[in-house]
DNA sequence: CGAGATGATTAGAT
DNA sequence: ATCTAATCATCTCG
């Protein structure tokens, strides 16, 4: 009954069955039988009872094949009794000889039987795998489902990270599980550190999306939006991190302990988001000051990321970055 | 078909 | 327990 071993990571194939006489692949025919039903389906309930039925068809594999080996077994011991018996007319055998005959011949099949096990075992690793590994039925979230994450993402760019509340909500409303928010926003709060240049043009649509619908539209706020996209954002492998956020590092880290519970302060700040694009896009203009990086990263401190917060000091003053690399947006 | 996008899983850190 | 970073497996688009 112990589990043998567990194929530890996937994708390693290097299964080997037995070769030679014993128990051929009941792991190949299972990965074969779970290969024949692929495509078209995917209906949740329809796949799960695929699942069950490709297990009790192992099952039933094993039981016959157990039957089988077991009545191999008898008629074996059986033959070579009828052989012993004979030669017992021109030679004198003893029953310990028997005896000990016997013992060889089970435990030569009750080895067999054991491969035929593991065999089983690895096929139903094989059909979990398949059918249980959720990466391997992955389907995209609708349109409307990332719309929703995405807006949140970039409304609360400078703490994405929605309480236990905020994410069952979202979850509602997308309809997707909580953990299906987190993953979510844990790749996307990755993804975007990563690589900020090529999220930009998407942080401003949604800026300015959330803009146009919160702050309840003083009218014509249409324009400003997008003079072309900022091929400027560079960031060709090496991130400098261009941590300039100049214009607007007044507001930007008040993340941390200091609204932990306080609903107000996270409305505040989603706000504040949300204002700091508007006025990012158009506050660019009036100086000289090009617009190019109208999103900048302003969450995100120099050495790592949002998370670590909680630095007691240094914050909430504009002391430039660590490197102070500031970026000269002047031409 | 290949490259990039994307959701899920995992190891390790806190 | 939750997050990050890396990675996997699949989807999507050209």
């Amino acid at each position: 009954m112990n589990p043998a071993s567990f194929p530890p990571k996937h994708g390693s194939v290097p299964i080997t069955l037995s070769g030679g006489a014993g128990p051929e692949g009941i792991a190949q025919h299972a990965a074969a039988a779970a290969a024949a039903s692929g495509g078209a389906g995917a209906d949740n309930s329809a796949e799960h009872s695929d699942y069950r039925a490709k297990l009790s068809q192992i099952r039933q594999i094993y039981h016959t094949e157990l039957e089988k080996y077991e009545q191999a077994c008898n008629e074996f011991t059986t033959h070579v009794m009828n052989l012993l018996r004979e030669q017992s007319r021109t030679r004198p055998i003893s029953p310990k000889e028997i005896e000990r005959m016997v013992s060889i011949i089970h435990r030569k099949f009750s080895s067999i039987q054991m491969q035929l096990k593991q065999s089983t075992c690895e096929a139903v690793m094989i059909l979990r795998s398949r059918f249980l590994d959720a990466r391997r039925k992955r389907r995209n979230f609708n349109k409307q489902a990332t719309e929703i994450l995405n807006e949140y993402f970039y409304s609360h760019l400078s703490n994405p990270y929605p309480s236990e509340e905020a994410k069952e909500e979202l979850a509602k409303k997308c309809s997707i599980t909580v953990s299906q928010v987190s993953n979510w926003f844990g790749n996307k709060r990755i993804r975007y550190k990563k690589n900020i240049g090529k999220f930009q043009e998407e942080a401003n649509m949604y800026a300015a999306r959330t803009a146009v619908n919160a702050a309840s539209v003083s009218a014509h706020g249409s324009q400003a939006n997008s003079p072309s996209t900022p091929n400027s954002a560079g960031s060709a492998g090496s991130f400098n991190m261009s941590n300039s956020g100049d214009l607007f590092m007044s507001v930007q880290s008040m993340n941390g302990d200091s609204y932990q519970g306080a609903q107000v302060g996270a409305n505040v700040q989603s706000q504040v988001d949300t204002l700091r694009h508007v006025i990012s896009q158009t506050g660019g203009y009036s100086d000289g000051l090009t617009a190019n990086q109208m999103y900048s990263p302003q969450g995100i401190n120099a050495n790592g990321g949002w998370q670590d917060a909680t630095t007691p000091s240094s914050v909430t003053s504009p002391t430039e970055g660590p490197g102070s690399v500031h970026s000269d947006t002047s031409n």
